[in-house]
DNA sequence: CAAAAGTAAGTAAATGTTTGTTTACTTATA
DNA sequence: TATAAGTAAACAAACATTTACTTACTTTTG
């Protein structure tokens, strides 16, 4: 039997991202990325069942598998609210700056009723997707440490900032002058901490 | 001369909004929505150039500008810093409750290439875009009443959370119970609000 | 221990459908 | 009656997916 070539499936992946990230979700096609990924149509339905399967597998796994991962870096449940919010922040900054195209399809994530139907399923399936933060919000609340809101409400008030500066880092790198530098985005992860406190 | 149907006009752009907050902006086309709204392909053409035309004015002028006019009622730059926050919240979470398809096109402003353009391109030209919101942020900064930050800062710290929490607000509707709450939502605010304070 | 057989990976080209847009024509009103 | 608004049907191009075939490797066999 002849093995599959990893870096064909690589390649399917890596410039299906860098497609969505450049032209948008709505400009990719199956042939657009067989082409450009140097290989036949046929060879993407080897491994995905059709273009839906392919985005989902794409998004759950390539990117918020990768993303979840490189968020949880040293961080632990236990640790104190200010230095746990940190690390978070830093290890998603980080990981954005290394991977561009993977923000691209997170972004779509919001939108797109396709993906965000995979991430809710994700969601309910896997109830260990981000156990971590939500214990450490659940100690830090326990303790008084913060107000006791619930969980997606602590979602919204310290990632959505995040994920918006990010994409503000993004568009700025087209520009003359970077203006989310790392001291900026430090204070204002401080000013999110600061309004989660009791 | 035939005068035009300002009602096919309007049933044009409200059904695209329709159709891209539920199947998504992929899922869009211009033979589908002719027929969705009752009217020839070319009924469509009249009044715009082409698909991206359309859905940049769609977006622009339907959502944008709406969104706009919505969240700055009754408030101008020289409130109380906390005053005006709220109001904006306010005003923001009424309008999109009322208004679930045109939020489904905000969002994919955040992600697809074409409408990010578009909302830079009118970012730069129309120097007075939120330039109240601009202003009132100014004018607290410089009496010392919250930290300075460039102006993306103060609209990631402010307007993600409450972006998100709408988001939730929609994906909640679809389930037994709401817990975005008018109280949450104002809760949610007042951390917002004291992260920014000095 | 080489050569043949078996097999999944891979390809190029074609499938029928849907796409954005246009053509040739009709309709409603100033 | 002049004219822009509107229609139904058509256009080529692009779409997702499949068909019919070849390739490259593993395993079995003589």
């Amino acid at each position: 039997m002849r093995p599959k070539n990893l870096e064909k499936e690589e390649a399917i992946r890596t410039i299906a991202l860098q497609i969505i990230s450049e032209e948008g979700l709505e400009n990719l096609s199956m042939q657009k990325l067989a082409k450009a990924a140097n290989v036949s149509p046929r060879t993407i339905y080897i491994k995905y069942e059709n273009k839906e399967d392919f985005l989902i597998k794409l998004f759950i796994d390539e990117v918020l598998g990768a993303y979840e991962k490189a968020i949880l870096e040293k961080f632990t449940p236990d640790m104190e609210f200010a230095a746990g919010v940190k690390k978070l922040w830093t290890n998603a900054f980080r990981y954005f700056k290394n991977n561009r195209h993977a923000f691209a399809l997170m972004q779509y994530g919001k939108s797109s009723p396709l993906l965000n139907k995979a991430y809710q399923e994700r969601d309910i399936k896997e109830g260990d997707y981000f156990a971590p933060v939500h214990r450490f919000f659940e100690l830090n609340a326990k303790a008084g440490v913060i107000r006791k809101l619930p969980q997606e409400a602590y979602r919204a008030l310290l990632f959505a900032p995040m994920f918006e500066l990010v994409n503000e880092y993004f568009d700025f790198l087209e520009r003359p002058k970077q203006i989310i530098t790392d001291k900026l985005f430090a204070d204002c992860c401080d000013a999110v901490i600061k309004g989660m406190l009791k």
